[in-house]
DNA sequence: GCTTAAACTATGTAAATACATAATTAAGCT
DNA sequence: AGCTTAATTATGTATTTACATAGTTTAAGC
């Protein structure tokens, strides 16, 4: 992990000073709250520009990883899980992005004949057995979220991929299907047994749940996917503009 | 709509300029991907320097409303259409639209002192009261959503409004203070006694919560709604593309 | 002891300047 | 005409400098 600035790479030096940063701030002691060095002094230390420090930090703050306080300081973003990236990202990419170890509790994928709803999306029989894929995922300390995901069979899946990798990243390079339009559905639930099993709360405790439907480049359904997230760690976030 | 910058506004400049881009990528020409005038040109027909105005070109960039090349020029991005507007129906408008006779189950207006959060987001202090609307509204069998919205002051409600009529509308029409841009947070929570007795349904049993933050035409925050809704009554959609 | 004022700290705003680089256009050569 | 090269254009990168302003801490005054 170099921790320095090299000026003589073709790198843009706001580049390299913004990834630095991400590292940085994955430091236990920032994600606990402690302020980052002044801008003079990391600007120095860094041998760049205060400008261009500030063009770095102002990427992270828009990402709203990092928050500036006239006159106070910088300092990590106390992060529930959020942002308007959410959407595209994928949930190990969001969470690295965050400095939160991604765990992955239970990972199951199997051929099984889609119910009426997901044959009724993928527009095929319910006769004929689909990918499934089930994951529970967390933090270190806990699994705080469970997906099952259904697949479309035109992708061509067989079920020995390698789904450790980011879904979406090994989607488009091993068989070229790249998730272009995503349609949501986010609601509260109370979690059933099973799903409150899973996610190591009570039965009936409020769960978020999203359903995703999501298409690739040619507007084709591919995947469906179904998230239900322990409520107290999950926020999702929306920013719409009058047009 | 002025479009000039005024330098002796306590209005930063790039903030000025930010607001006066985005009046004018409306123009249809622009919208039609004609090239905006070039930085060293704009700064100077602006009279502000070339760096204050790219900063007000960096935030349309990050919001993927203008495009850059290098060497080429500036424009205004292919804005995807999204069913995003869905969220500027106003709950009534909403219901309508799905076929749902909405019944107003009660209905009060206050004026009463902003807590932290809420006076943090007006940058007004805690001292001076402002109003407070509550709602309960449902269909006609059932109330299904409790609503708290805090107006600024700056808006200069009495109260004594007919809170009956769609808020955007008579807030547009009487105060000529238009939503323009709101950011909300989803979440899954547990509703409490007094929730729960609202939507008449047991205290714990999960609701969708949402927090909604309004910012007016200037993106001066407006109003602040805190929405309950009961689980089973309402979903949430968002249609996201890839860019 | 309390309040007010001043000093200090760190981010916020703004300009002027210089050069690099990608995309396009024009010029020049065979 | 068709290719290569040079000039032009507009954005991209980076620094230096200066002062403003919001929070915090310290000192002064009553």
């Amino acid at each position: 992990m170099k921790l320095a600035i090299d000026h003589k790479s073709p790198i843009p030096l706001h580049i390299q000073a913004e990834q630095l940063l991400r590292e940085l701030i994955k430091d236990p002691a920032y994600q606990a709250g402690k302020l980052l060095p002044n801008e003079v002094e990391l600007a120095k230390k860094l041998a760049i520009s205060r400008t261009t420090l500030r063009q770095a930090i102002n990427k992270l703050v828009y990402e709203e990883l990092l928050i500036r306080k006239k006159g106070f300081g910088t300092k990590v973003a106390n992060s529930r899980i959020s942002s308007k990236s959410m959407n595209w990202l994928s949930f190990s990419q969001e969470m690295k992005a965050r400095g939160i170890n991604v765990k992955n509790y239970e990972l199951h994928v199997s051929w099984v004949f889609p119910d009426e709803s997901t044959a009724s999306f993928f527009d095929i029989g319910t006769d004929k057995k689909i990918v499934k894929m089930e994951r529970l995922r967390g933090s270190s300390d806990s699994p705080f979220v469970y997906f099952i995901s259904y697949f479309h069979p035109r992708i061509g899946l067989t079920g020995e991929e390698d789904f450790k990798r980011p879904l979406y990243e090994m989607l488009e390079d091993e068989y070229s299907t790249i998730a272009n339009l995503s349609k949501e559905e986010i609601s509260a639930l109370e979690a059933n047994k099973f799903i409150a099993g899973k996610l190591e709360i009570e039965a009936g405790s409020p769960v978020l749940f999203r359903k995703r439907f999501v298409y690739d480049q040619g507007e084709r359904p591919m995947e469906y996917n179904l998230g239900y997230y322990k409520a107290e760690s999950f926020v999702y976030t929306v920013e719409s503009r009058r047009t």
